[in-house]
DNA sequence: ATGAAAGCGCTAACAC
DNA sequence: GTGTTAGCGCTTTCAT
């Protein structure tokens, strides 16, 4: 005969109890074994590990998770509209469409997969799926949570914080609260792009703001204008362009209209960068050559824009793999009191901006 | 004095016992209540609720999996390499950023998003990822896995089958198994392309193919030689394009220097498609004044491409849906044999193909 | 309709 | 170094 289950039984995995009796030792030694804790005997190692083998043990997540009050999961929750897609609406959930959010992925997988952990992706798009998520979180289904928001004035945060659960936001919340998250400094960025429209020779320069309850973007835009103004331009025109590229076309539309002299823009995202040179081109004006323009984040719209667009570069992926890193400590150790990490951002140079006036020998 | 937990205690969180004490009534009466079971006296029934309410009661995720043996969650594993980045490879696991990617999983959630469960997103890009992959699945961490694999001869459904996990692929797997899927008739997609090139009395036509290796590559390209064969188009001239928008460049560069006249191109993906539209402007010829171009997918590059691809519809997201309803179905009937359902594409016409000479009114 | 009690499979003291 | 034992928090027969 043979070891195989008997015909029709549905194949009960084995458990620690099988393995013990076929190594002839107790579960809590085959529990040593399987969990790699010194104090065991090399030989009686071996006789375990054959005893696995032999009955294709595997153990169980959940009596493990039980115990150890651990899920050994993450989770990555995306707190937005459904509907709020870039473009074209035809379905929902199209945030996970967004480079953006993939970009977010992989700095996270960057540092969980080598862990081999996995994210539950989770969304927040409405009050119920919010409950949903602290529920899932608060029965343990996963140790912690990394939150990207784009919601004006997300109530997640605050929920996680009073649940008590691990969390780290992507950028700084709106409301203060007891939570750690990473940020980028946005009016350094915004200087970056500042000074390089003033090193170009451009006098008149013109600003597209995006909305003005996302912080981000009002650090983007008051941090160009306090640059330009140390450059001694005291004025900045400006237009809101709402992060979208139809809102950056408009913008750009109603700035050529009010201001036709201008000669360089900085879009507080690429997207409305990208918009702008819509509305530059119908204008007939050149770009680089009449206009100078950059925007901001240095995602896909950046080098999918003609021409490429000059950016202030957000470095997502690490920032994505940073806040995991952070969750896992607050994970580790939930004692372990918030903190913040504020990344630099760089200007990245393409075809958007002409060249620096500076003759080069060579 | 309060009911607030005593300062210093780590508030462990209430169980069913707990409740149970506060409502004066048996741990299966409060499980009852929370399971929503019929059989509890509406009196009883609110009085747990009143003792959860005030006890803060939330289920413990890992004890309930471990006597249902249910995780409520199920994976979404991308089985490819982590470095296939579409372009710039400054990340790894770039995966992740593909457009493609996020239409899937847009289509999972909008099915699993309703039930309140969430996926568990993992890679298996190494034979190690692939067994971490198989072993999560096996210990339950998900009880179920959907699986997008752009792997030419991916080792991985078979591992799953194998294990006995549930498991549902986007496509067709290379060796015949016992694994649902679901898929594209590709074949009728480049039918359409072949059909829309010959009404708009091109004769002259090219085909850029994408790896031989790829099932759906193999049948776009037949699929195609077959429908032009029967428009009385014999010979079709072809160059491989590998499915990369550079490799699609080079083929078109390829066709155009034996093939001059030229007058219509179906490319098997969009990104090739892209990559060809660069090289006939390169060449000085005008799409679709001179060349009519059509890709395959309506990814994001098909809009994004100049001018915007007339393209065979892929419908992504409905296909991701169904594969999820499949899985949900398997995971609640693991006797339910494996099945197969198959979408039929749609052409989009955009600006890459000249308009039919039909005139109309108006 | 409700309660008592048995376990799900595992880890971690604690003894030896 | 190894075994014994006591749970982790829940669902679920089985009585009542």
């Amino acid at each position: 005969m043979s070891d195989l289950p008997a015909r029709g039984v549905p194949a009960r995995s084995a458990t620690l109890e099988d393995v013990a009796r076929v190594a002839g030792v107790s579960r809590s030694t085959v529990s040593r074994v399987v969990n790699d804790v010194r104090n065991v005997d090399s030989a009686l190692r071996e006789t375990v590990r054959l005893a696995i083998e032999a009955t294709g043990y595997v153990p169980n997540s959940a009596a493990r998770s039980l115990v150890t009050r651990r899920a050994g999961a993450i989770a990555l929750v995306v707190s937005a509209t459904a509907g709020k897609a870039t473009t074209g609406e035809r379905f929902p959930y199209q945030v996970f469409t967004d480079p953006f959010f993939g970009r977010v992925v992989s700095g996270a997988v960057g540092v969980l997969h080598p862990l081999g952990m996995y994210p539950l992706l989770m969304l927040a798009d409405t009050a119920r799926a919010r409950d949903h998520v602290v529920g899932h979180l608060r029965r343990g289904s996963a140790d912690g949570a990394l939150v990207v928001s784009t919601l004006p004035d997300d109530p997640l945060p605050a929920l996680l914080v009073e649940a008590g659960v691990p969390a780290v936001l992507y950028a700084r919340p709106a409301t203060p609260m007891r939570i750690s998250y990473v940020d980028l400094a946005n009016h350094d960025g915004a200087r970056l792009a500042a000074d390089h429209l003033v090193a170009l020779g451009c006098s008149n320069v013109a600003l597209i703001t995006g909305p003005e309850d996302v912080l981000a973007a009002q650090e983007r835009s008051t941090g160009f204008v306090v640059a330009m103004a140390r450059h001694g331009h005291p004025y900045v025109p400006a237009a809101d362009g709402d992060f979208t590229a139809i809102g950056g076309e408009r913008a750009m539309a109603r700035l050529l209209a009010e201001h036709p002299y201008t000669e360089g823009v900085f879009a507080a995202n690429d997207r409305m960068a990208q918009g702008a040179l819509v509305a530059l081109r119908a204008a007939g004006r050149n770009v680089p050559g009449d206009v100078s323009v950059i925007g901001f984040d240095d995602g896909s719209a950046a080098i999918a824009a003609q021409p490429a667009l000059t950016t202030v570069r957000q470095p997502v992926e690490d920032m994505a793999a940073e806040m995991t890193r952070m969750l896992l400590a607050h994970i580790e150790d939930p004692e372990r009191p918030p903190s913040s990490v504020i990344f630099e951002p760089t200007l990245v140079v393409r075809e958007s901006t002409r060249s620096t006036a500076k003759p080069t020998v060579d």
